[in-house]
RNA sequence: GGGACCGUAGGGUAGCUUGGUCGAUCCUUUGGGCUUUGGGAGCCUGAGACUCCGGUUCAAAUCCGGGCGGUCCCA
């Protein structure tokens, strides 16, 4: 892929995903597909969380005084909030932030809420819009200025034990879902510069798009007691004594579907995994005046008997030449395509086509094409899933030369390195190298001997260092 | 945070240096008609644009300033 971002931009054009010419900077329209592509992604995401968290849906203003309760919190955020100030032409007492994420909004509420040990562990989550006020240069999924898809999950508990294993879970949960997608990653504790304002620490999911850049796809924190002290959340304990609670929360941003998009894609356009495309299958008829009839009765006859199996299935029966649909769904990345013309009828067999890897496949039409066209759906999965892991677990280098990683890293790769953990000397492993320490992938046994690659002292972590958007 | 570049139909562009020939080029898109349909068809006939505000000038797509919007690079 020459150029990513024109490709990426082109891919949202041409692929009915979105409009990028809102025109307010960093905000765009959802088009119908990609609107579709959303909403099953976020089914997904919400069968996982739904396990255990309940969904719930808080306003989208916070007043100022309550945004400015968690001072290192608000000063991560404050040069990028939008404030209502006026209701119709009269300024208003109080102004009044549109959310730049929720934790101001959700935990007063929490405050009232919680009482006793009994109601913990809770656990909530909301899908809303956020908004923050990027000055930098925005591209639509991926820096905006209204994360149009904000899943924020948010939890109580009642020892830092539950809190930690909470941080767990939700890493899990996370791997689960992007399992589900396809999409590989990987996991790291960010550093102590770059975690979440007012977090204990933050764990991160990276994802290395096709232009050699990482995207940060989710980010699980540990909150501790820093905003249950400040918003007053305590409960009664078993020995009847009021204490802090300790908190986590997590979250996914549309970035999830920048990153289906950006890994899967090839130069042809969307490769869609099954898991989240509109339709499994897109049937192309092949219509001539003789025999359409017949044609379109045996796809609506297919389509009903596909569906009954839960396959989502589309007919493309618009009145354009069979080449252009072709061209059309390959574009958007519809998994199977499904050929039927009067010579297939006749013939009684039809052609499908694999979008993964081109592949044309012969079936007979009869009674088994339902099961195999769904096997060879499920095989795509798997495919592009496989597909996606080799190369990112080939973009992973481990190197023990500072001099060597620019290098790397140009060449698309996240790059891993042994480090002590000491701010003074990952600040400068990142001046030297110019380029961003995504966090520490895994502690080191002190029997491992290893050195940092900075400081040539003992090292604690092999850590990762990549180019980030 | 710093810097560079850009803005002409829905998309991509020519024209801008040297203001007038612009009633604005070409491709794509798009309405209607004919003809076609197994990998982006063809022909006929229509439609569609100078980012906004201000300035310079007899005259601005073209020059100047600002806003808005976009792209890229560096930190």
């Amino acid at each position: 892929m020459e150029n990513f971002s024109e490709w990426f931009h082109e891919i949202l054009d041409k692929g009915d995903i979105m409009d990028s010419r809102y025109p307010i900077k960093g905000m765009n329209v959802w088009l119908p597909y990609g609107f579709k592509i959303r909403k099953y992604t976020l089914e997904l995401l919400k069968e996982l969380f739904d396990r255990d968290h309940d969904e719930v849906l808080f306003p989208l203003l916070i007043p100022e005084e309550e945004l400015a309760k968690e001072g290192i919190h608000v000063k991560g955020f404050e040069e990028e909030v939008y404030w209502v100030t006026h209701g119709g032409s009269k300024e208003l007492n109080e102004k009044l932030a549109l959310r730049p994420t929720s934790e101001t909004a959700i935990y007063p509420m929490f405050a009232l809420w919680i009482r006793s040990h009994i109601d913990l562990p809770m656990k909530y989550y909301q899908i809303v819009n956020t908004f923050r006020y990027e000055t930098k240069h925005t591209r639509p999924l991926i820096r905006v200025r209204e994360i149009s898809t904000f899943k924020e999950a948010h939890t109580v508990h009642a020892t830092k034990e539950e809190s930690e294993a909470q941080v767990e879970d939700a890493i899990e949960l996370y791997k689960e879902f992007f399992d589900y997608l396809g999409i590989p990653y990987v996991i790291s504790k960010r550093p102590e510069w770059d975690k979440f304002p007012g977090a204990d620490y933050t764990m991160a999911f990276d994802a290395l798009m096709k232009d050699g850049k990482t995207l940060q796809i989710g980010t699980v924190h540990n909150l501790g007691q820093t905003f249950a002290k400040t918003f007053d959340i305590t409960f009664e304990n078993e020995e009847g004594k009021h204490v802090y609670a300790y908190q986590t929360c997590c979250g996914l941003s549309d970035r999830i579907i920048a990153s289906i998009i950006g890994i899967h894609g090839d130069e042809k356009g969307l490769i869609l995994p099954p898991s989240v495309s509109p339709n499994h299958i897109t049937i192309i008829p092949i219509l001539f005046k003789e025999g359409k009839e017949e044609v379109l009765e045996k796809c609506q006859t297919l389509k009903e008997e596909f569906e009954a199996e839960g396959v989502r299935v589309h007919i493309d029966d618009r009145d354009i030449r069979p080449g252009k649909k072709f061209y059309d769904w390959e574009i958007k990345g519809t998994p199977v395509k499904l050929e039927i013309g009067p010579r297939d009828l006749k013939e009684n067999k039809t052609i499908i086509t694999r979008r993964d890897n081109g592949e044309k496949i012969e079936l007979p039409l009869d009674e088994t094409v339902i099961d195999s066209v769904i096997d060879i759906i499920e095989d795509v999965n798997v495919s592009i899933s496989n597909k996606a892991w080799e190369n990112h677990e080939d973009s992973i280098k481990i190197s023990e030369d500072l001099d060597e990683i620019p290098k790397l890293i140009k060449e698309g790769n996240i790059v891993g390195f042994y480090w002590n953990g000491k701010e003074d000397s990952g600040k400068a492993i990142e001046e030297e190298t110019d380029y961003d320490i995504l966090g520490t992938y895994n502690e080191l046994d002190s029997d491992e001997n290893k050195k940092c690659i900075y400081s040539g002292e003992d090292a604690k972590y092999l850590a990762l260092i990549a180019k980030t958007y």
